[in-house]
DNA sequence: TTGTAAGCGTTATCAA
DNA sequence: TTGATAACGCTTACAA
């Protein structure tokens, strides 16, 4: 291997590798014009001090893993540009994992990251009920860790969330106020945390209005666009829905697919608001309510978060919780006078 | 420090650091039991390599770095799902960096990774008409790289591409069979590339149907939304074209903003075509006629040529050149008979 | 201000 | 089959 190194850059110039190792570090006492001279150097040869190296020496890598559910999903690629803006201001890398809602590859990753690869994660759990404890099995380890949007309320760690129970509750009473009587909830995932809050203030606003809750109307659809088009159509067809809310926009997505297969007017014969980010919303047909999370302002708290333990030293580690706000933004699915755009 | 290492489990099992070393490599001797205690020992620690020791020690790094323009865009978190899984395959990880289309970003990217931090690089370029010889002047540290989609023409490194100059022709060949005379041709960055082949095959298409060819209906647009909008608007009531073709699926969709508020009926008054990854064309209002780049399988692609190149050593190192194939999927943004969905 | 040298946690070589 | 040891490239006391 030739490639540069401290060591023949300090040949090069007949310094010794502190003083180049100097160079590079804000702290340390050197020479201006020594710095300098070696910097130039440096760019000249092509140096760049080795990163696992340094890092090994420092005993820390500057990096920080994200781990996500799924990449596919506006909200979460905007939740990781935030995190990214955010990692690179302060110098940091980022390593990006998806666990495809696969409750195995969470564990490996987070496992595996306790080699020293990161020196925090921030994550978005991929859920079902499954023993979650292994995150607080890492000892002397412990990773500093902050969740966002997706958690597990049982692992006392930091979190950015948005307030979820409440637009649930607001969006059900949206439904209702504009004639839904049959309102069918959609859902991936009944037992993870965001799934049940969201799913409660469905059934508080439903008691607020004494509609009668059906269990029935609480569809459990899958991570499968295939599987999914059949339980949507299915529960369409035989429970006879006039609203529909569901907590992905997936699954609104795949309502629109079994409706226009249908035949099913929206918003006529059925109202639809979904959880989503997605930015042309407006453009659907017919235009998609949505409960609005400030998904890239959610990625940048978290990351905040995170650096703000790091640089704590390990020090005040509290776990801290932030609530952002989601916003309801009405458009013509659940209207009763739909506008042309 | 109190975590756990190689030195410290040794210790607990009584043996010598490299016998655990063995425990964790394939290749070496070492008694089967004794490696299934030192296995199941490292379990109950949870003690794992340290990854920058290892690093360091082996000059590999088993990281990939992805570097592409934009995130928010469908066709980029597929392209990097689909390097995910490659990677995870072979037991790499990756690295995400996003340039926002920042030249000076790119630079500093590439210039960093190679200080050991990434065994290769797959990047998306952010392009702009500057230098990019700055790719040629890594010497012996030169990392290997592939390209897919937004390269330079003058970097010789493999790269997985699709045809673009021929999808190109069939959309604007599709668009002039339609009936459009008057066809803009909406692009962010006129030098790239890829900008430039795509608009050769729409100035070739209009050619061989004897459509005059109008500097003006080139309209070169901005990565802010603010100013787009004022871009297309403009281009729209002054040029009065009766079809566009869009490069780029965001514009397509600023140019459906800009319809609605100006009155403009797609199909009617203007026809839309456009590359575009998105899984919900078939749902915008109208919905949207597109040329679908295969997004995952062209991440697939790229990373598997990368671990080509990785593994063998450098050796053939040979530029590859790997052309997918688009498809156009006709829907009502194009069409003189819209049907109702 | 600069140089010397030890050590970060691992792995490969060699010897036992 | 296992153990001792040097080396990977860098940083930081400490010495000069």
């Amino acid at each position: 291997m030739d490639s540069i190194n401290i060591k023949k850059l300090a040949e090069a110039l007949n310094l010794s590798t502190s003083t180049i190792s100097r160079a590079f570090r804000d702290n340390s006492d050197i020479n201006a014009s020594t710095k300098e001279l070696i910097l130039s150097k440096a760019k000249e040869l092509n140096y760049q001090p080795n990163h696992y190296a340094s890092n090994l020496r420092e005993q820390k890598s500057k990096t920080i893993a994200v781990i996500v559910p799924e990449l596919a999903n506006n909200y979460f690629s905007q939740a990781i540009h935030g995190i990214e803006r955010v990692a690179r201001e302060n110098g940091y890398h980022i390593l990006i994992y998806v666990t495809d809602d696969d409750y195995s590859k969470e564990v490996n990753f987070i496992r595996h990251l306790h080699n020293g690869r990161a020196d925090g994660i921030i994550m978005s759990v991929s859920g079902e009920a499954n023993d979650h404890n292994y995150l607080n099995k890492f000892g002397a380890r412990q990773l500093p860790l902050v969740f966002f949007d997706r958690i597990y309320e049982d692992i006392e760690t930091p979190r950015v969330v948005t307030n979820d129970y409440n637009s649930s509750f607001l969006a059900t009473e949206h439904l209702i106020e504009q004639g839904s009587k049959r309102i069918a909830y959609l859902v991936v995932n009944k037992s993870l945390s965001i799934g049940k809050t969201r799913m409660q203030g469905y059934i508080d606003a439903l008691e607020k209005y004494k509609l009668p809750f059906d269990e029935n109307l609480i569809v459990d659809c899958s991570n499968s666009y295939e599987e999914n088009s059949v339980i949507i159509k299915s529960a369409l067809t035989e429970l006879k829905p006039d609203g529909v809310f569901t907590s992905v926009e997936r699954l609104a997505f795949a309502t629109y697919y079994a409706c226009y297969d249908l035949n099913i007017s929206i918003p006529r014969d059925l109202k639809i608001i979904s959880f989503s980010s997605l930015e042309i919303a407006p453009l659907l047909n017919p235009s998609l309510t949505t409960i609005t999370q400030p998904a890239t302002e959610i990625g940048t708290e978290a990351a905040k978060m995170l650096f703000d333990i790091l640089s704590s030293d390990g020090d005040k580690k509290r776990p801290k919780e932030l609530v952002l706000q989601s916003k309801i933004i009405m458009r013509n699915s659940t209207s009763n006078s739909p506008q042309k755009p």
